[in-house]
DNA sequence: TGCCCATAGTGGTCCGACCACTTCGGTCGT
DNA sequence: ACGACCGAAGTGGTCGGACCACTATGGGCA
Protein backbone atom coordinates (compact mmCIF):
# COMPACT_ATOMS: atom_id res chain seq x y z
CA UNK A 1 0.00 0.00 0.00
CA UNK A 2 3.50 2.19 0.06
CA UNK A 3 5.41 1.63 -2.70
CA UNK A 4 5.05 3.76 -5.87
CA UNK A 5 4.31 1.51 -9.10
CA UNK A 6 6.47 2.74 -11.15
CA UNK A 7 4.26 3.67 -14.14
CA UNK A 8 4.45 6.46 -15.74
CA UNK A 9 5.68 10.20 -14.87
CA UNK A 10 6.25 11.21 -11.35
CA UNK A 11 3.85 13.70 -11.92
CA UNK A 12 1.47 12.14 -13.47
CA UNK A 13 1.33 9.63 -10.36
CA UNK A 14 0.72 12.14 -8.21
CA UNK A 15 -1.98 13.92 -10.65
CA UNK A 16 -4.14 10.51 -10.17
CA UNK A 17 -3.45 10.16 -6.93
CA UNK A 18 -5.07 13.40 -6.11
CA UNK A 19 -8.18 12.84 -8.51
CA UNK A 20 -8.39 9.41 -6.76
CA UNK A 21 -8.82 10.81 -3.39
CA UNK A 22 -11.36 13.37 -4.76
CA UNK A 23 -13.35 10.86 -6.38
CA UNK A 24 -13.04 8.47 -3.45
CA UNK A 25 -15.01 11.21 -1.26
CA UNK A 26 -11.54 11.55 1.11
CA UNK A 27 -10.99 14.90 0.23
CA UNK A 28 -14.21 17.29 -0.37
CA UNK A 29 -15.46 20.35 -2.27
CA UNK A 30 -14.16 23.49 -0.40
CA UNK A 31 -11.56 21.56 1.79
CA UNK A 32 -8.11 22.87 2.08
CA UNK A 33 -5.45 20.34 1.59
CA UNK A 34 -1.67 19.52 2.74
CA UNK A 35 0.71 22.43 2.14
CA UNK A 36 2.79 21.58 -0.95
CA UNK A 37 5.45 20.49 1.31
CA UNK A 38 3.42 18.08 2.95
CA UNK A 39 2.41 16.29 0.28
CA UNK A 40 5.26 16.26 -1.36
CA UNK A 41 6.54 14.12 1.41
CA UNK A 42 3.48 12.05 1.81
CA UNK A 43 3.85 10.83 -2.22
CA UNK A 44 7.01 10.49 -1.86
CA UNK A 45 8.14 13.53 -4.69
CA UNK A 46 9.87 16.52 -4.65
CA UNK A 47 8.20 19.86 -4.06
CA UNK A 48 8.62 20.80 -7.81
CA UNK A 49 7.35 17.78 -9.38
CA UNK A 50 4.05 18.08 -6.62
CA UNK A 51 3.56 21.87 -7.60
CA UNK A 52 3.67 20.58 -11.87
CA UNK A 53 0.55 17.88 -10.52
CA UNK A 54 -1.00 21.41 -8.44
CA UNK A 55 -0.54 23.02 -11.63
CA UNK A 56 -2.15 20.33 -13.72
CA UNK A 57 -5.40 20.24 -12.00
CA UNK A 58 -5.76 23.72 -11.16
CA UNK A 59 -5.89 24.09 -14.81
CA UNK A 60 -8.48 21.35 -14.59
CA UNK A 61 -10.73 23.64 -12.30
CA UNK A 62 -10.49 20.83 -9.82
CA UNK A 63 -7.64 22.51 -7.75
CA UNK A 64 -7.49 26.31 -5.93
CA UNK A 65 -4.27 28.02 -4.94
CA UNK A 66 -4.28 31.10 -3.30
CA UNK A 67 -1.23 32.64 -2.35
CA UNK A 68 -0.10 32.51 1.14
CA UNK A 69 -3.22 31.02 2.11
CA UNK A 70 -3.46 27.41 0.74
CA UNK A 71 -4.60 24.94 -1.72
CA UNK A 72 -8.49 23.97 -2.34
CA UNK A 73 -11.01 21.62 -3.74
CA UNK A 74 -12.95 23.67 -6.01
CA UNK A 75 -17.00 23.34 -5.69
CA UNK A 76 -16.63 21.46 -8.38
CA UNK A 77 -19.28 23.91 -9.80
CA UNK A 78 -20.27 24.50 -13.46
CA UNK A 79 -17.91 27.46 -14.09
CA UNK A 80 -14.87 25.39 -13.31
CA UNK A 81 -14.91 23.48 -16.76
CA UNK A 82 -15.32 26.81 -18.35
CA UNK A 83 -11.55 28.27 -18.90
CA UNK A 84 -10.04 25.35 -20.72
CA UNK A 85 -12.78 25.30 -23.10
CA UNK A 86 -12.79 28.74 -23.87
CA UNK A 87 -8.78 28.35 -24.43
CA UNK A 88 -9.78 25.74 -27.03
CA UNK A 89 -12.00 27.97 -29.13
CA UNK A 90 -10.03 30.88 -28.85
CA UNK A 91 -7.60 28.64 -30.54
CA UNK A 92 -9.52 27.44 -33.24
CA UNK A 93 -9.77 28.47 -36.56
CA UNK A 94 -11.42 27.37 -40.22
CA UNK A 95 -13.07 24.32 -40.12
CA UNK A 96 -12.87 23.88 -36.44
CA UNK A 97 -14.42 27.46 -35.59
CA UNK A 98 -17.50 26.02 -37.74
CA UNK A 99 -17.95 22.87 -35.78
CA UNK A 100 -17.79 24.39 -32.58
CA UNK A 101 -20.21 27.21 -33.79
CA UNK A 102 -22.36 24.20 -34.90
CA UNK A 103 -22.24 22.76 -31.35
CA UNK A 104 -23.14 25.98 -29.65
CA UNK A 105 -26.00 26.67 -32.39
CA UNK A 106 -27.43 22.82 -31.27
CA UNK A 107 -26.70 23.94 -27.20
CA UNK A 108 -28.15 27.35 -27.27
CA UNK A 109 -31.30 26.38 -29.23
CA UNK A 110 -32.21 23.70 -26.69
CA UNK A 111 -31.25 26.41 -23.73
CA UNK A 112 -33.62 28.67 -25.29
CA UNK A 113 -36.45 26.47 -25.66
CA UNK A 114 -36.01 25.44 -22.03
CA UNK A 115 -35.87 28.95 -21.32
CA UNK A 116 -38.81 29.71 -22.73
CA UNK A 117 -40.70 27.49 -20.62
CA UNK A 118 -39.42 27.96 -17.21
CA UNK A 119 -38.20 31.45 -17.44
CA UNK A 120 -39.37 33.63 -14.04
CA UNK A 121 -40.60 37.26 -14.64
CA UNK A 122 -37.74 38.52 -12.53
CA UNK A 123 -35.39 36.47 -14.84
CA UNK A 124 -37.16 38.13 -18.15
CA UNK A 125 -37.21 42.03 -16.72
CA UNK A 126 -33.08 41.30 -16.46
CA UNK A 127 -32.54 39.96 -20.34
CA UNK A 128 -34.98 43.27 -21.13
CA UNK A 129 -32.15 45.05 -19.61
CA UNK A 130 -29.43 44.10 -21.35
CA UNK A 131 -31.57 43.88 -24.72
CA UNK A 132 -32.62 47.62 -24.11
CA UNK A 133 -29.08 48.18 -23.46
CA UNK A 134 -27.65 47.03 -26.66
CA UNK A 135 -29.91 49.14 -28.43
CA UNK A 136 -29.29 51.99 -26.26
CA UNK A 137 -25.47 51.77 -27.45
CA UNK A 138 -23.40 52.12 -30.63
CA UNK A 139 -19.87 50.98 -28.49
CA UNK A 140 -19.16 47.91 -29.82
CA UNK A 141 -16.90 47.29 -26.48
CA UNK A 142 -20.42 47.52 -24.60
CA UNK A 143 -22.95 46.00 -27.13
CA UNK A 144 -20.40 42.91 -27.06
CA UNK A 145 -20.55 42.52 -23.24
CA UNK A 146 -24.47 43.13 -22.93
CA UNK A 147 -24.89 40.02 -25.74
CA UNK A 148 -22.84 37.94 -23.71
CA UNK A 149 -24.90 38.85 -20.41
CA UNK A 150 -28.24 38.53 -22.43
CA UNK A 151 -27.40 34.88 -24.24
CA UNK A 152 -26.17 34.02 -20.65
CA UNK A 153 -29.01 34.94 -18.49
CA UNK A 154 -31.10 33.26 -21.23
CA UNK A 155 -28.99 29.92 -20.59
CA UNK A 156 -29.02 30.24 -17.09
CA UNK A 157 -32.82 30.25 -16.85
CA UNK A 158 -32.67 26.79 -18.73
CA UNK A 159 -31.75 25.40 -15.29
CA UNK A 160 -28.65 23.20 -16.50
CA UNK A 161 -25.48 25.27 -14.99
CA UNK A 162 -23.23 22.98 -17.13
CA UNK A 163 -24.65 23.36 -20.36
CA UNK A 164 -24.86 27.45 -19.38
CA UNK A 165 -20.88 27.01 -18.30
CA UNK A 166 -19.86 25.10 -21.76
CA UNK A 167 -21.73 27.97 -24.03
CA UNK A 168 -20.40 30.51 -21.90
CA UNK A 169 -16.80 28.85 -23.24
CA UNK A 170 -18.26 28.88 -26.88
CA UNK A 171 -18.66 32.47 -26.78
CA UNK A 172 -15.87 33.45 -25.18
CA UNK A 173 -14.75 37.05 -25.51
CA UNK A 174 -11.88 36.56 -27.32
CA UNK A 175 -14.25 34.31 -29.95
CA UNK A 176 -16.95 36.48 -30.06
CA UNK A 177 -14.96 39.99 -30.40
CA UNK A 178 -13.37 38.35 -33.51
CA UNK A 179 -16.24 37.76 -35.21
CA UNK A 180 -18.37 40.95 -33.98
CA UNK A 181 -15.09 42.96 -35.47
CA UNK A 182 -15.38 42.26 -39.25
CA UNK A 183 -19.02 41.06 -39.21
CA UNK A 184 -20.51 44.69 -37.67
CA UNK A 185 -18.83 46.35 -40.98
CA UNK A 186 -21.19 44.38 -42.90
CA UNK A 187 -23.82 46.70 -41.28
CA UNK A 188 -25.91 43.39 -40.35
CA UNK A 189 -26.25 45.30 -36.73
CA UNK A 190 -29.76 45.63 -37.33
CA UNK A 191 -30.32 42.41 -38.29
CA UNK A 192 -29.03 40.68 -34.94
CA UNK A 193 -31.18 43.55 -32.76
CA UNK A 194 -34.33 41.97 -34.78
CA UNK A 195 -32.83 38.68 -33.76
CA UNK A 196 -32.09 39.64 -30.30
CA UNK A 197 -36.17 40.72 -29.92
CA UNK A 198 -37.65 37.62 -31.82
CA UNK A 199 -35.92 35.36 -29.09
CA UNK A 200 -37.01 37.92 -26.49
CA UNK A 201 -40.75 37.90 -27.55
CA UNK A 202 -40.66 33.80 -27.68
CA UNK A 203 -39.65 34.03 -24.05
CA UNK A 204 -42.44 36.00 -23.02
CA UNK A 205 -44.74 34.41 -24.61
CA UNK A 206 -43.15 31.19 -23.03
CA UNK A 207 -43.08 29.57 -26.45
CA UNK A 208 -40.57 26.95 -26.76
CA UNK A 209 -40.67 25.90 -29.89
CA UNK A 210 -40.64 29.59 -31.40
CA UNK A 211 -37.48 30.67 -29.01
CA UNK A 212 -36.07 27.46 -30.36
CA UNK A 213 -36.47 28.36 -33.99
CA UNK A 214 -35.51 32.65 -33.23
CA UNK A 215 -32.03 31.36 -31.53
CA UNK A 216 -30.93 28.67 -33.82
CA UNK A 217 -31.56 31.66 -36.06
CA UNK A 218 -29.14 33.84 -34.40
CA UNK A 219 -26.22 31.59 -34.20
CA UNK A 220 -26.80 30.17 -38.05
CA UNK A 221 -26.53 33.57 -39.14
CA UNK A 222 -23.06 34.37 -38.33
CA UNK A 223 -22.65 30.67 -39.52
CA UNK A 224 -23.60 31.52 -42.59
CA UNK A 225 -21.58 34.24 -42.61
CA UNK A 226 -18.25 32.80 -41.39
CA UNK A 227 -18.88 29.77 -43.62
CA UNK A 228 -19.13 32.52 -46.47
CA UNK A 229 -15.57 34.16 -45.29
CA UNK A 230 -13.46 30.75 -46.53
CA UNK A 231 -11.59 30.36 -43.17
CA UNK A 232 -10.38 33.24 -43.33
CA UNK A 233 -10.86 34.55 -39.81
CA UNK B 1 7.95 46.34 -26.26
CA UNK B 2 10.52 44.25 -24.24
CA UNK B 3 9.90 45.02 -20.66
CA UNK B 4 7.39 42.70 -18.51
CA UNK B 5 4.34 44.55 -17.97
CA UNK B 6 4.09 43.09 -13.88
CA UNK B 7 0.48 41.96 -14.33
CA UNK B 8 -0.21 38.82 -12.47
CA UNK B 9 1.95 35.92 -11.48
CA UNK B 10 4.88 35.03 -13.80
CA UNK B 11 3.77 31.47 -14.82
CA UNK B 12 0.34 32.98 -15.77
CA UNK B 13 2.01 35.59 -17.65
CA UNK B 14 4.19 32.79 -19.55
CA UNK B 15 0.79 31.13 -20.43
CA UNK B 16 -0.62 33.83 -22.10
CA UNK B 17 2.31 35.00 -24.29
CA UNK B 18 2.76 31.20 -25.54
CA UNK B 19 -0.70 31.51 -26.34
CA UNK B 20 -0.48 34.88 -27.90
CA UNK B 21 2.69 33.41 -30.00
CA UNK B 22 -0.02 30.58 -31.31
CA UNK B 23 -2.85 32.46 -31.90
CA UNK B 24 -1.08 34.95 -33.69
CA UNK B 25 0.66 32.62 -36.15
CA UNK B 26 4.23 32.41 -35.08
CA UNK B 27 4.16 29.12 -33.68
CA UNK B 28 2.14 26.84 -36.09
CA UNK B 29 0.76 22.86 -35.32
CA UNK B 30 3.15 20.27 -35.18
CA UNK B 31 6.23 22.86 -34.88
CA UNK B 32 8.58 22.35 -32.48
CA UNK B 33 9.03 24.89 -30.13
CA UNK B 34 12.74 26.21 -27.82
CA UNK B 35 13.91 23.78 -25.42
CA UNK B 36 12.50 24.69 -21.95
CA UNK B 37 15.72 26.29 -21.23
CA UNK B 38 15.99 28.79 -23.99
CA UNK B 39 12.24 29.59 -23.63
CA UNK B 40 12.79 30.08 -19.86
CA UNK B 41 15.34 33.04 -20.69
CA UNK B 42 13.59 34.67 -23.51
CA UNK B 43 10.73 35.37 -21.65
CA UNK B 44 13.07 35.75 -18.49
CA UNK B 45 11.97 33.50 -16.09
CA UNK B 46 12.92 30.64 -14.46
CA UNK B 47 12.92 27.21 -15.82
CA UNK B 48 10.52 25.95 -12.55
CA UNK B 49 8.25 28.32 -13.87
CA UNK B 50 8.71 27.99 -17.65
CA UNK B 51 8.03 23.93 -16.65
CA UNK B 52 4.36 24.92 -15.09
CA UNK B 53 3.41 27.37 -18.07
CA UNK B 54 4.50 24.22 -20.29
CA UNK B 55 2.41 21.18 -18.16
CA UNK B 56 -0.85 24.21 -17.95
CA UNK B 57 -0.52 24.30 -21.41
CA UNK B 58 -0.36 20.66 -22.22
CA UNK B 59 -3.34 20.11 -19.75
CA UNK B 60 -5.17 22.11 -22.02
CA UNK B 61 -4.25 20.24 -25.09
CA UNK B 62 -2.59 22.97 -26.74
CA UNK B 63 1.44 21.57 -26.26
CA UNK B 64 2.85 17.84 -25.99
CA UNK B 65 5.84 17.62 -24.64
CA UNK B 66 8.07 14.43 -25.63
CA UNK B 67 10.57 13.28 -23.35
CA UNK B 68 14.24 13.87 -24.80
CA UNK B 69 13.20 15.19 -27.61
CA UNK B 70 11.12 18.35 -27.76
CA UNK B 71 8.14 20.27 -27.00
CA UNK B 72 5.61 20.44 -29.87
CA UNK B 73 2.50 22.28 -30.77
CA UNK B 74 -0.83 19.95 -30.99
CA UNK B 75 -2.86 19.77 -34.33
CA UNK B 76 -4.82 21.37 -31.95
CA UNK B 77 -7.60 18.61 -33.14
CA UNK B 78 -10.90 18.00 -31.55
CA UNK B 79 -9.27 15.05 -29.62
CA UNK B 80 -7.31 17.77 -27.73
CA UNK B 81 -9.81 18.90 -25.82
CA UNK B 82 -11.39 15.76 -24.49
CA UNK B 83 -8.99 14.57 -21.70
CA UNK B 84 -9.49 17.98 -19.76
CA UNK B 85 -13.68 17.46 -20.62
CA UNK B 86 -13.78 13.61 -19.34
CA UNK B 87 -11.65 14.98 -16.28
CA UNK B 88 -14.45 16.89 -15.00
CA UNK B 89 -17.31 14.10 -16.04
CA UNK B 90 -15.12 11.68 -13.69
CA UNK B 91 -15.24 14.00 -10.92
CA UNK B 92 -18.94 14.92 -11.03
CA UNK B 93 -21.81 13.66 -8.76
CA UNK B 94 -25.19 14.11 -7.98
CA UNK B 95 -27.28 16.98 -10.10
CA UNK B 96 -23.81 18.17 -12.27
CA UNK B 97 -23.77 14.38 -13.51
CA UNK B 98 -27.52 15.08 -14.63
CA UNK B 99 -27.01 17.91 -16.16
CA UNK B 100 -24.09 16.77 -17.94
CA UNK B 101 -26.01 13.77 -18.87
CA UNK B 102 -28.64 16.33 -20.47
CA UNK B 103 -26.14 17.66 -21.98
CA UNK B 104 -25.56 14.75 -23.71
CA UNK B 105 -28.82 13.50 -24.36
CA UNK B 106 -29.00 17.09 -26.88
CA UNK B 107 -26.09 16.59 -28.32
CA UNK B 108 -26.05 12.56 -29.04
CA UNK B 109 -29.65 12.96 -30.69
CA UNK B 110 -28.61 15.86 -32.93
CA UNK B 111 -25.49 14.02 -33.99
CA UNK B 112 -27.54 11.01 -34.78
CA UNK B 113 -29.78 12.77 -36.47
CA UNK B 114 -26.75 13.82 -38.87
CA UNK B 115 -25.60 10.85 -38.81
CA UNK B 116 -28.71 9.33 -40.55
CA UNK B 117 -28.83 11.96 -43.07
CA UNK B 118 -24.79 11.63 -44.01
CA UNK B 119 -23.73 8.23 -42.84
CA UNK B 120 -21.94 5.98 -45.56
CA UNK B 121 -22.22 2.35 -46.41
CA UNK B 122 -19.07 1.40 -45.41
CA UNK B 123 -19.39 3.40 -41.66
CA UNK B 124 -23.03 1.78 -41.39
CA UNK B 125 -21.19 -1.66 -41.49
CA UNK B 126 -18.85 -0.80 -38.84
CA UNK B 127 -21.87 0.39 -36.80
CA UNK B 128 -23.58 -3.01 -37.33
CA UNK B 129 -20.55 -4.70 -36.44
CA UNK B 130 -19.93 -3.53 -33.01
CA UNK B 131 -23.87 -3.74 -33.00
CA UNK B 132 -23.92 -7.44 -33.19
CA UNK B 133 -20.68 -7.40 -31.26
CA UNK B 134 -22.56 -6.15 -27.91
CA UNK B 135 -25.34 -8.65 -28.76
CA UNK B 136 -22.74 -11.48 -28.68
CA UNK B 137 -21.09 -11.72 -25.43
CA UNK B 138 -22.09 -11.19 -21.80
CA UNK B 139 -18.74 -9.95 -20.49
CA UNK B 140 -19.59 -6.03 -19.25
CA UNK B 141 -16.24 -5.32 -20.11
CA UNK B 142 -16.23 -5.83 -23.62
CA UNK B 143 -19.92 -4.89 -23.76
CA UNK B 144 -18.61 -1.15 -22.14
CA UNK B 145 -16.08 -1.63 -24.91
CA UNK B 146 -18.18 -2.01 -28.16
CA UNK B 147 -21.24 0.47 -26.87
CA UNK B 148 -18.62 3.06 -26.36
CA UNK B 149 -17.50 2.18 -29.80
CA UNK B 150 -21.11 2.24 -31.33
CA UNK B 151 -21.82 6.28 -30.45
CA UNK B 152 -19.02 6.89 -31.22
CA UNK B 153 -18.40 5.61 -34.76
CA UNK B 154 -22.26 7.35 -34.99
CA UNK B 155 -21.24 10.85 -33.92
CA UNK B 156 -17.95 10.61 -36.26
CA UNK B 157 -20.38 9.63 -39.16
CA UNK B 158 -21.98 13.18 -38.28
CA UNK B 159 -18.91 15.25 -39.50
CA UNK B 160 -18.47 17.12 -36.63
CA UNK B 161 -15.36 16.13 -34.98
CA UNK B 162 -15.56 18.80 -31.82
CA UNK B 163 -18.91 17.53 -31.50
CA UNK B 164 -17.98 13.54 -31.73
CA UNK B 165 -14.93 14.69 -28.95
CA UNK B 166 -16.85 16.14 -26.51
CA UNK B 167 -19.55 13.73 -26.74
CA UNK B 168 -16.34 10.73 -26.31
CA UNK B 169 -15.85 13.06 -23.01
CA UNK B 170 -19.34 12.74 -21.62
CA UNK B 171 -19.53 9.18 -21.81
CA UNK B 172 -15.74 8.52 -20.57
CA UNK B 173 -15.03 5.26 -19.43
CA UNK B 174 -15.43 5.54 -16.12
CA UNK B 175 -18.19 7.51 -16.52
CA UNK B 176 -20.46 5.16 -17.87
CA UNK B 177 -18.81 2.20 -16.11
CA UNK B 178 -19.55 3.16 -12.75
CA UNK B 179 -23.52 3.68 -14.45
CA UNK B 180 -23.38 0.57 -15.89
CA UNK B 181 -22.34 -1.65 -12.85
CA UNK B 182 -25.43 -0.44 -11.05
CA UNK B 183 -27.89 -0.24 -14.40
CA UNK B 184 -27.31 -3.57 -15.64
CA UNK B 185 -28.39 -5.25 -12.26
CA UNK B 186 -31.93 -4.09 -12.71
CA UNK B 187 -32.04 -6.31 -15.69
CA UNK B 188 -32.75 -3.49 -18.37
CA UNK B 189 -29.86 -5.29 -20.94
CA UNK B 190 -32.39 -6.41 -23.06
CA UNK B 191 -34.22 -2.61 -23.43
CA UNK B 192 -30.84 -1.31 -23.86
CA UNK B 193 -30.39 -3.51 -26.77
CA UNK B 194 -33.75 -2.79 -28.43
CA UNK B 195 -32.67 0.75 -27.75
CA UNK B 196 -29.42 0.22 -29.74
CA UNK B 197 -31.10 -1.83 -32.61
CA UNK B 198 -33.64 1.16 -33.12
CA UNK B 199 -30.88 3.30 -33.61
CA UNK B 200 -29.34 1.17 -35.86
CA UNK B 201 -32.61 0.77 -38.19
CA UNK B 202 -33.11 4.78 -38.30
CA UNK B 203 -29.66 5.18 -39.50
CA UNK B 204 -29.86 2.17 -42.58
CA UNK B 205 -33.57 4.23 -43.14
CA UNK B 206 -31.34 7.04 -43.67
CA UNK B 207 -34.41 9.06 -41.09
CA UNK B 208 -32.91 11.52 -39.41
CA UNK B 209 -36.17 12.10 -37.26
CA UNK B 210 -36.42 8.87 -36.52
CA UNK B 211 -32.76 8.42 -34.93
CA UNK B 212 -33.26 11.90 -32.88
CA UNK B 213 -35.83 10.04 -31.10
CA UNK B 214 -34.15 6.77 -30.91
CA UNK B 215 -31.12 8.17 -29.61
CA UNK B 216 -32.97 10.93 -27.39
CA UNK B 217 -34.68 8.13 -25.39
CA UNK B 218 -31.44 6.11 -25.12
CA UNK B 219 -29.87 8.77 -23.27
CA UNK B 220 -33.20 9.61 -21.51
CA UNK B 221 -33.82 6.12 -20.38
CA UNK B 222 -30.26 6.18 -18.13
CA UNK B 223 -31.19 9.84 -17.09
CA UNK B 224 -34.37 8.57 -15.42
CA UNK B 225 -33.04 5.70 -14.01
CA UNK B 226 -29.91 7.88 -12.64
CA UNK B 227 -32.53 10.64 -11.39
CA UNK B 228 -34.59 7.99 -9.57
CA UNK B 229 -31.69 7.25 -7.59
CA UNK B 230 -31.49 10.24 -5.28
CA UNK B 231 -28.06 11.40 -6.27
CA UNK B 232 -26.84 8.15 -4.65
CA UNK B 233 -24.16 7.72 -7.82
C1' DT C 1 -12.07 47.46 24.04
C1' DG C 2 -10.41 47.82 19.65
C1' DC C 3 -6.90 48.72 16.35
C1' DC C 4 -2.39 47.60 14.55
C1' DC C 5 1.50 45.23 13.29
C1' DA C 6 5.10 41.60 14.05
C1' DT C 7 5.36 36.93 12.87
C1' DA C 8 4.66 32.36 11.39
C1' DG C 9 3.04 29.79 7.62
C1' DT C 10 1.75 29.34 2.84
C1' DG C 11 2.16 29.44 -2.15
C1' DG C 12 5.39 31.65 -5.90
C1' DT C 13 9.94 31.97 -7.88
C1' DC C 14 14.56 31.01 -8.64
C1' DC C 15 18.92 28.29 -9.07
C1' DG C 16 21.91 24.48 -10.13
C1' DA C 17 22.59 19.82 -10.32
C1' DC C 18 21.60 15.26 -11.87
C1' DC C 19 18.65 11.53 -14.13
C1' DA C 20 16.08 9.24 -18.14
C1' DC C 21 15.21 9.21 -22.68
C1' DT C 22 15.71 10.32 -27.66
C1' DT C 23 18.34 11.34 -31.49
C1' DC C 24 21.98 11.21 -34.54
C1' DG C 25 26.39 10.56 -36.27
C1' DG C 26 30.54 7.91 -36.34
C1' DT C 27 32.64 3.52 -35.92
C1' DC C 28 33.27 -1.18 -36.44
C1' DG C 29 32.43 -5.57 -38.48
C1' DT C 30 31.06 -7.87 -42.49
C1' DA D 1 30.41 -0.17 -49.51
C1' DC D 2 26.81 -1.20 -46.49
C1' DG D 3 24.44 -1.92 -42.23
C1' DA D 4 24.14 -2.70 -37.39
C1' DC D 5 25.80 -1.02 -33.22
C1' DC D 6 27.07 2.26 -29.78
C1' DG D 7 28.33 6.36 -27.55
C1' DA D 8 27.92 11.36 -27.02
C1' DA D 9 25.08 15.40 -27.19
C1' DG D 10 20.76 17.37 -26.36
C1' DT D 11 16.21 17.34 -24.36
C1' DG D 12 12.54 16.89 -21.00
C1' DG D 13 11.95 14.97 -16.00
C1' DT D 14 13.22 15.10 -11.16
C1' DC D 15 15.37 16.70 -7.20
C1' DG D 16 16.48 19.77 -3.06
C1' DG D 17 17.17 23.92 -1.06
C1' DA D 18 16.99 28.80 -0.77
C1' DC D 19 14.55 33.03 -0.87
C1' DC D 20 10.44 36.15 -2.06
C1' DA D 21 5.39 37.68 -1.73
C1' DC D 22 1.34 37.29 0.38
C1' DT D 23 -2.11 35.93 4.12
C1' DA D 24 -3.76 35.12 8.49
C1' DT D 25 -3.41 35.11 13.25
C1' DG D 26 -2.75 36.61 17.78
C1' DG D 27 -0.52 39.49 21.13
C1' DG D 28 0.66 44.10 22.40
C1' DC D 29 -0.28 48.87 22.48
C1' DA D 30 -3.18 53.07 22.61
Amino acid sequence: MEETPQKGTVTQRAIEQIKAMIAQGSLEPGQRLPTERDLAVQLGISRSSMREAIRALTVMGVLEARHGSGIYVTQLEAGDLLETFGVVAELSRGPRLLELLEVRRILESTATALAAARITPDQLAEVEKHLTAINATDDPEEILAHDLAFHREITLAAGNESMAAILEGLSSRTFRARVWRAYQQEGAFERTRREHAAIYRALVAHDPEAARAAAAAHVGEVEQWLRSQNSEV
